[in-house]
DNA sequence: GACCTGCTGCGGTATG
């Protein structure tokens, strides 16, 4: 029998009328697999290649929809890709009488309300959303998810290694509680080409031993072009902005500029420059503080966009899963934060079968055009960076503890005990650290004891009940910029919001008429000219392996193809200037300048080791100037280099380590809030959470084990 | 200089 026999016949319909002339290789593999066995999978493959339906088709088969309740969840990280996914999978479900119901902060609530009524079909969620249920209606639970089959989650992969990859463990572990029999996980992931994340991939849905992975590995080809252009970080080079029009002036590209203010920058300048020479107008930006409407008229405009071009000048929210239609090009403008996110957004171009992706990538500064290349040769060699991993995630089981006091009504010790000992989130935390938090959380008014019973506490009342409560991440205040009734989008409160500055947003300038600081509000109209916003952000970390690849690309003689001229000359300086240390081991190696007045390191590690180094050098009381970009430790003084090697030796206890964090904790409280939750737990615990968010002791200390300072000639 | 993600319930008013 072949794949498409094994479906059941209403399904079989649905192909027939959509002329699919044969199944995808992912749903030839994935539909026997999952209609004979109740196991969980994650299915691999690029976007656009049908994962979706390699889900969907087989369990619509298999599913008996008639019994009550909600048979089959589907969990998705975007309300943007819910509402993309709720169109595709509505149309099938048609041909089955089954219903299917979105459930998100922006979904309608009359939907919601039948829902309730006739508990039934498939519901398409947010995992906050699922929070918000648990927490405000955890009857609703009962009554619409105590009889799953199976539970479906979109971009997998965008979970994994995250506090919010955390919380959906959890709320995972929590469904499984309050069903009545054994419902079945299947993740959808974009690909991942290293086998050493397929185990964190199986830990995510909470049953190793029972899921197995369906993996399309087709290759595709990818044409890639590195070009360099000089620089500063204010504004892009000129050249660099003329270069990049020429390719968008006849081609659907994305470029992705790796942070809002110079999305916009790309966005408005290009946009100027194609007006002067009377090219298309059809420039957008798009990130997550454009305002809505105008984001989803920007996709819809790609989506339908059939003879016309488009250029979008974007962040990170159009790297995952929405499918807006065709694109020819991407366009990154410098290195990207990591591997997986530079195959992500290559990923978004010749996704018609059979077509290649084409990547264009411009360096605006060496260091950068360093990092590109070596995540583009990390990522041909199929590395992926490693997932963080948290051990005992304290902040995630103090919110979660809160999220399942509030939804009882009153709570004995053991049964709390009970439900956590039975998530396995929270295998790693021990009974007594368990006690431990919620002895403090009474401390702290966050939880009360009625009799022998746990409820919300006065202070807890005030978190709980608000809507930040159903997150795992921080957001910073926004302030609403519209003109004459149009919303725009948000800017933060910075210097630079004031009358009559002019700024970039949503690829339009604006002239900035009155600020109200009481209903944080921004009132503007057109403007000829101005500056891109300014958002505050923090630095995401960069890669162990991504900086040892730097050093071997800096003392390699290899050529590479796809680099322009300038680009090659630049390489090329740096190897002559790097030439004056001997390097050997690349592990180990490290150059250390040594000239008149200068002592600078370039450890080429990791940024949790380097700051972890870098603690090292302050417990040590040696001055220096860091910078992650470079990867470097500039000392102040130069007799200062006996210290500068001191540290090959020096080690810390945890006990030392935890006393300094403890200290600075107490100087600056405001460490701690890195994590959202972490701010409430017990000292010691926070220590933790900083020991492993921010830093990496144990590999500092694996890699200052073998350091040799290698000094030039 | 440096990404992104989501959001209840209530009471009010407008609309069919």
């Amino acid at each position: 029998m072949t794949a498409f026999d094994l479906l059941s016949e209403p399904i079989r319909k649905y192909i027939r009328d959509e002329r699919w002339e044969s199944l995808r290789k992912i749903q030839e593999a994935s539909i026997p697999r999952i209609l004979n066995t109740d196991n969980n999978y994650v299915i691999i493959s690029k976007t656009a290649s049908g994962k979706t339906e390699a889900a969907f088709l087989p369990i619509l088969s298999k599913v008996n929809f008639k019994e009550k309740g909600v048979k089959v969840l589907y969990i998705s990280p975007l309300i943007a890709l819910i509402n993309d996914q709720f169109l595709r999978v509505e149309k099938l479900c048609c041909y089955l009488d089954v219903k299917v119901t979105k459930w998100h902060g922006e979904a309608s609530k009359a939907q919601k309300d039948h829902l309730i009524k006739n508990p039934e079909g498939i519901v398409l969620i947010t995992p906050e959303s699922l929070e918000a249920m648990f927490v405000n209606r955890p009857q609703n639970i009962q009554h619409l998810f105590s009889s799953l089959d199976y539970i479906v989650i979109d971009e997998i992969h965008s979970f994994l290694g995250s506090e919010r990859g955390l919380h959906l463990k959890s709320l995972l572990s929590r469904l499984q509680q309050v069903n009545r029999s054994h419902f079945s996980v299947v993740g959808l992931s974009a690909t991942v080409s290293d086998v050493n994340l397929y185990a964190e991939l199986k830990d995510f849905l909470g049953n190793s031993e029972n899921t197995k992975i369906i993996r399309d590995n087709t290759p595709k080809p990818i044409n890639a072009i590195f070009k360099y252009y000089p620089g500063s970080v204010e504004e892009l080079p000129l050249d660099l902005l003329k270069d990049l029009y020429t390719r968008t002036r006849d081609s659907k590209i994305l470029v992705f500029p790796n942070a809002r203010g110079r999305a916009e920058e790309v966005a408005v300048k290009l946009k100027k420059i194609s007006e002067r020479v009377g090219g298309h107008p059809n420039y957008f930006s798009h990130h997550s503080s454009v305002d809505k409407e105008v984001r989803e008229y920007v996709e819809y405009f790609a989506k339908s966009a059939k003879m016309e071009n488009f250029c979008i000048s974007c962040t990170s929210t159009l790297e995952l899963g929405i499918d807006i239609g065709n694109v020819d090009e991407v366009v990154q403008i410098d290195a990207t934060h990591s591997i997986a996110s530079l195959i992500q957004r290559v990923g978004r171009s010749g996704r018609r079968e059979g077509k290649a992706s084409n990547l264009y990538l411009y360096s605006t500064d060496r260091w950068s055009l360093l990092q590109s290349l070596a995540c583009w040769l990390l990522y041909l060699e199929k590395y992926i960076e490693p997932i963080a991993t948290t051990e005992k995630p304290y902040d995630v089981l103090l919110h979660q503890i809160l999220s399942i006091v509030k939804g009882s009504s009153g709570l004995y010790l053991n049964e709390l005990l009970d439900k956590i000992a039975h998530n396995s989130t929270f295998n790693n935390i021990t009974e007594l650290e368990i006690i431990e938090i919620i002895d403090h959380l009474q401390q702290i008014d966050f939880l009360e004891k009625l009799g022998n019973e746990y409820i919300i506490g006065v202070e807890g009342e005030k978190l709980v009940n608000h809507k930040d409560f159903y997150s795992m991440f921080h957001t910073p205040t926004f302030f609403k910029v519209s003109s004459q009734g149009v919303k725009v989008g948000e800017l933060p409160l910075s210097p630079q919001i004031k009358e009559n500055e002019n700024i970039f947003l949503s690829a339009k300038i604006w002239k900035i008429k009155y600020v109200d600081y009481e209903m944080n509000k921004i009132e503007v109209i057109h403007a000829k000219d101005g500056k891109k916003p300014i958002f505050f952000s923090n630095a995401a970390d960069t890669a162990h392996r991504i900086r040892e690849k730097m050093l071997e690309i800096v003392f390699s003689t290899d050529n590479y193809e796809f680099l322009d001229k300038e680009g090659i000359l630049v390489l090329n300086d740096m190897r002559t200037k790097f030439s004056a240390f001997s390097l050997k081991d690349f592990e180990s190696d490290r150059p250390l300048l040594n000239s008149n007045d200068i002592l600078e390191l370039y450890s080429f590690s990791g940024s949790k080791i380097n700051k972890s180094i870098g603690f090292l050098y302050d417990f040590l009381g040696l001055e220096y100037v860091y910078d992650d970009h470079r990867s470097s430790f500039k000392f102040k003084e130069k007799t200062a280099a006996d210290l500068v090697y001191q540290i090959k030796a020096f080690r810390m206890t945890d006990y030392q380590i935890n006393e300094v964090i403890s200290s600075h904790l107490q100087l600056n409280p405001k460490l701690i809030t890195i994590s959202k939750w972490g701010t409430y737990l017990p000292v010691r615990f926070q220590i933790e959470i900083l020991k492993n968010k921010e830093y990496d002791f144990e590999g500092c200390f694996k890699f200052l084990q073998n350091i040799k300072f290698i000094e030039n000639n």
